[in-house]
DNA sequence: AATACGGGGCT
DNA sequence: AGCCCAGTATT
């Protein structure tokens, strides 16, 4: 086939079946920025009410520059990769700071800031700016390893490479934004993971995959993730309605994010005193305080990790007075709400509490 | 070159 | 239960 008969098709089938997007047929940089980052590893119905949330929050890149990242944070609450937050408040940043509020332009610079990588670079630069460069995601991975029967294992390193050149090879001239979104489009709706839409494709006929049988076996994608099993034992301790929270800073999940008193084992205890152990504060605290709630094990599953939580909610006497160690603090519980916090927290909170 | 990083939905 | 999603940063 050649590789403009390629764009065409996808470009042509695009125009019919596009779905209509906020964050499509626009040029302002912030935006499309804005949805990217969403996006990514994200499904467009899950990422939809984020992106309206954050352009009302921030309409401008300097509304966002100057917020506050706790409230950044807890905007994106509940959409995951909260790395991608943090960076979007850094960058934002930067674009005031060093860019003079305006958007840099070109692939090469947009690549330099934190959270763009090679496909947010490529899609900013194309849609936004029009350049002349090819998107690469999962979805293009897929087309272009069923369309030109490519078994490059795409967890590898070298599949960048060669898909990266495939996707260069079917670029027309002009256009490029239209064509990078028809080829994502064409991926996400007719190209599918599973069960694809090959009885209606308009490409049947150039489809190497389809010709050979192996549409259900492309892309090659080797490498299964090792899952870590953790046991969290979370202390909701409240007193005259006020609750003890916990910034998380170390390198771990939810870094940045609130949550509980916690104490963490390797394995599952079950006995009460095992889990408090030698703990002096927790000591101090059951002294003077009633146990409200045991609550049930929440199993919280990440990709690498299965959480196995349990909350037990104290509720210290009014009168006490307790010396909270210094990482906790007390938060209203309007304050609590205002807070981010994984979606774990949340939804203990959602469910006894709010 | 491998691994960590969320949460949700589909099969 | 396994796979995938408009991937990126870090080791």
């Amino acid at each position: 086939m050649q590789d403009h008969i390629f764009s065409q098709k996808i470009t042509t089938w695009y125009h019919q079946n596009k779905r209509n997007l906020p964050w499509r047929d626009i040029h302002n940089p912030y935006f499309i920025w804005l949805s990217e980052v969403i996006l990514q590893q994200t499904r467009v119905v899950q990422g939809m009410p984020y992106y309206y949330k954050f352009i009302e929050a921030f309409p401008t890149v300097q509304d966002l520059a100057t917020a506050d990242e706790k409230d950044v944070l807890r905007l994106w609450q509940g959409l995951g990769y909260y790395s991608r937050a943090r960076n979007l408040h850094t960058t934002a940043k930067m674009v005031i700071e060093n860019y003079g509020g305006e958007f840099p332009n070109t692939y090469s610079e947009l690549l330099k800031l934190k959270g763009i990588g090679t496909y947010t670079a490529a899609a900013i630069a194309s849609f936004a700016f029009g350049e002349k460069v090819a998107v690469l995601d999962g979805n293009v991975y897929r087309v272009l390893s069923r369309v030109f029967g490519e078994e490059t294992d795409i967890a590898s390193n070298e599949a960048k490479k060669v898909f990266t050149k495939l996707a260069e090879a079917v670029l027309p001239e002009k256009n490029i934004d239209i064509h990078n979104q028809a080829i994502m489009e064409f991926g996400a709706m007719q190209c599918t993971p599973a069960s694809p839409n090959c009885m209606f494709c308009p490409l049947t006929f150039e489809c190497v995959a389809n010709a050979t049988g192996k549409v259900g076996i492309l892309p090659v994608k080797s490498k299964k993730v090792k899952v870590r099993e953790r046991f969290f034992n979370y202390f909701v301790i409240e007193q005259n309605r006020n609750f003890a929270m916990h910034e998380r800073t170390h390198k771990d999940v939810w870094s940045g994010m609130y949550d509980f008193y916690l104490k963490e084992f390797a394995e599952n205890i079950q006995a009460f005193d095992d889990i408090i152990g030698e703990d002096t504060f927790l000591h101090n605290v059951l002294k003077n305080s009633v146990v409200k709630r045991e609550s049930k094990t929440y199993t919280h599953v990440l990709t690498h990790q299965r959480i196995h939580t349990k909350f037990w909610h104290l509720v210290i006497n009014d009168d006490f007075l307790i010396n909270l160690p210094s990482d906790l603090k007390w938060f209203s519980l309007d304050e609590v709400d205002n807070l981010p916090k994984s979606t774990l927290v949340n939804n203990y909170l959602i469910d006894f509490v709010f």
